[in-house]
RNA sequence: GGCCCCAUCGUCUAGCCCGGUCUAGGACGUCAGGUUCUCAUCCUGAAAACUGGGGUUCGAAUCCCCAUGGGGUCACCA
């Protein structure tokens, strides 16, 4: 077997649901950290909430983070564009921790009871209920009374009743002792006897609980670094509690700040149904008709769109149906809203990368050092460079972020991009501009548009008119066409004159014409170029000329010129 | 409420550990100009912060204490 890489680190969802954008963030710490010290990142699905979790959920999850970039050395095998991520090369798996029941956390738990570490407990509900009720009406905090363990004091017994079936929740015996550790992120971290109870460790169905999981599989994996939120905080005390009833080595913790949304609260798949409802009680504050219409308008069940309008669920699918209708964008909050936003994973995680850390390095010309790929984390991680303070998630810096890095993009990367995000969320583009060539023209009138690749299908949006299918803007065309004598009408009869005689019909060509003819009539370029848009695309706004009517094609242009004219010339 | 964590521009942060070089730097956003065939890009400039109070010190954003504020956590969820 070869040697145990020197640092292993891992990242443990719960497969809930798609990736969180805070996740993403640990992980790809965790990532960063594992590289920087030439060590493996496994990857390890905690899916003991049968009810909860999914396979779809947890192949979601690995997708998300293979396309940000992050791949595990270690845990479930995933095929992603022809490789292979994943695999159990120190043979410590399974990493799904449901297939792990037998083998690894029952002797574990075993052991605890023939030790007097752990005990069964049969308390019902309402003894329980009970109890917290004392608590809560004394003002005190509620501890475990382990009314259990004085019930079946002889180990013996214990032991019998677990064999037996009877039903049973596993509690650790928790030792009254101090418990200190140091934090890698916040320093000493000291917790004073009694604070920790004696919490369930095993549930009455026979599945381990979170920080019994944690510990005995963190240990059986070889973690060496536990980073994590700092939500966590609280659970490792109890985490090294067992450890030392264990006698195993803790690993060392570190715990990271948080990230809210700009407002302070937690960011949530619930934030976008709280948009969504949002949006449309505003449509209907204008249009009173709009509440009864919603449905149909939607295309939805009434009842569900009632109760989702007063808040009494939050449907995904109606926020959905919703943001679709009044063409607007759901706020992002997990890894697959981000990408079907037309977000790029690099941008994402170097801007992920920035909350909390930060390499405190210079640029050349002196500025603090922002844009880098998780190659140069890999590089240059470091925990002791992790911030204390939690942070809100500022998309604006991030839409910058990316409209930086598809700026960066040369063309042939950038069309290759669009095109691939296009065909996954927008197929009506792709699907119209089929010529190589006109894809690539379009590319270069939309790529300084696009923030994210969404932006660019906007700007694209002239390229999906078909020649008679489109209204003209009457605003645009009376001040660029009818204006001063029908000085826009007369230019395009000489536009469309001289279009004809282009060959090839290409930007440059087009440019260059233009130019002239802005030049020898006087006109200027605005002269020119107005009347065109608003006759080629209805509004006075599109890319540059020379591109937008090359990939309209030049049958096309003229066909629309010639529209135009006839439409307003009286 | 108990316990724990945190505190620099609106936001992300540099500086703090090893007090003076800080009239506190950068980025995003905002505002004002400029370039441009529209939109967008791009360029230039501006406004904008050390939570408060005590201490230590010749000197504190930097060290200590208190207050205040914010956050996390108290499940047979993870």
């Amino acid at each position: 077997m070869p040697p145990s890489p020197p640092v292993i680190t891992r990242f443990a969802p719960s497969p809930t649901g798609h990736l969180h954008i805070g996740g993403a963030r640990t992980a790809l710490f965790c990532w960063a950290f594992a590289k920087k010290h030439h060590g493996h990142f496994l990857l390890r699905i905690e899916d003991t909430d049968a009810a909860r979790s999914s396979d779809e959920s947890a192949k979601g999850i690995m997708e998300d983070l293979a396309w940000l970039g992050i791949e595990w050395d270690e845990g479930p095998e995933l095929q992603v564009s022809g490789k292979s991520i994943g695999g159990d090369p120190r043979g410590v798996g399974p990493f799904f921790q449901a297939r792990r029941l037998k083998t690894h956390y029952d002797p574990h738990i075993m052991r605890l009871v023939e030790q007097g570490k752990a005990y069964p407990a049969i308390d019902t509900e309402e003894e329980l209920a009970a109890e917290k009720k004392k608590a809560s009406d004394a003002k005190a905090n509620y501890r475990y009374n382990r009314a259990s363990l004085t019930k079946i004091p002889d180990i013996k017994d214990r032991i019998r009743l677990i064999e037996s079936g009877e039903p049973h929740v596993i509690r650790f015996f928790s030792p009254h002792e101090e418990i200190n550790f140091t934090d890698q992120v916040l320093g000493d971290v000291k917790i004073a006897p009694g604070e920790v109870d004696d919490f369930i460790i095993r549930r009455r169905d026979g599945f381990p609980m979170y920080n019994f999981a944690v510990v005995v599989d963190d240990h059986g994996m070889g973690i060496t670094h536990v980073m994590r939120a700092q939500e966590h905080l609280s659970n490792t005390p109890r985490q090294i509690a067992l450890y030392r009833a264990f006698g195993y080595t803790p690993p060392a913790f570190g715990h990271m700040p948080l990230i809210f949304n700009m407002d302070g609260t937690k960011m949530s798949k619930r934030d976008k149904a709280k948009f969504a409802r949002k949006s449309l009680k505003d449509a209907i504050a204008k249009d009173a008709t709009l509440k009864d219409r919603a449905a149909g308008l939607l295309k939805l069940d009434a009842a569900l769109v009632h109760d989702f309008l007063s808040g009494d669920n939050d449907s995904l699918d109606v926020a959905a149906a919703i943001a679709a209708h009044f063409k607007i964008g759901l706020p992002e909050v997990q890894v697959s809203d981000f990408r079907e936003a037309g977000y790029q994973p690099e941008p994402i995680c170097n801007f992920l990368s920035l909350l909390g850390w930060n390499p405190g390095m210079k640029t050349e010309d002196g500025k603090d050092l922002e844009k880098f790929d998780n190659a140069f984390l890999a590089q240059h991680f470091g925990i002791e460079r992790i911030g204390r303070t939690n942070a809100k998630f500022d998309r604006a810096k991030l839409l910058s972020f990316n409209a930086d890095a598809i700026a960066a993009m040369d063309e042939p990367e950038f069309a290759r991009r669009f095109r691939a995000w296009c065909e996954e969320f927008d197929p009506a583009l792709p699907a119209k501009v089929t010529d190589a060539q006109r894809w690539l023209w379009l590319c270069r009138a939309v790529k300084q548009r696009a923030k994210t690749m969404r932006d660019g299908a906007k700007a694209a949006a002239f390229a999906l008119l078909t020649d008679d299918g489109y209204q003209f803007d009457q605003a645009a065309a009376q001040k660029n066409l009818l204006d001063k004598d029908n000085a826009g009408l007369k230019m395009l009869d000489e536009v469309a004159a001289r279009l004809a005689t282009v060959d090839p019909f290409e930007p440059q060509g087009i440019h260059v014409l233009l130019e002239q003819l802005a030049q020898q009539t006087g006109a200027g370029m605005g002269g020119v170029a107005q009347p065109i848009r608003v006759a080629v695309t209805g509004s006075t706004v599109s890319p540059p000329l020379g591109e937008t009517l090359a990939v309209i094609g030049k049958q096309s242009t003229l066909a629309r010129i010639h529209r135009c004219l006839a439409a307003f010339r009286t």
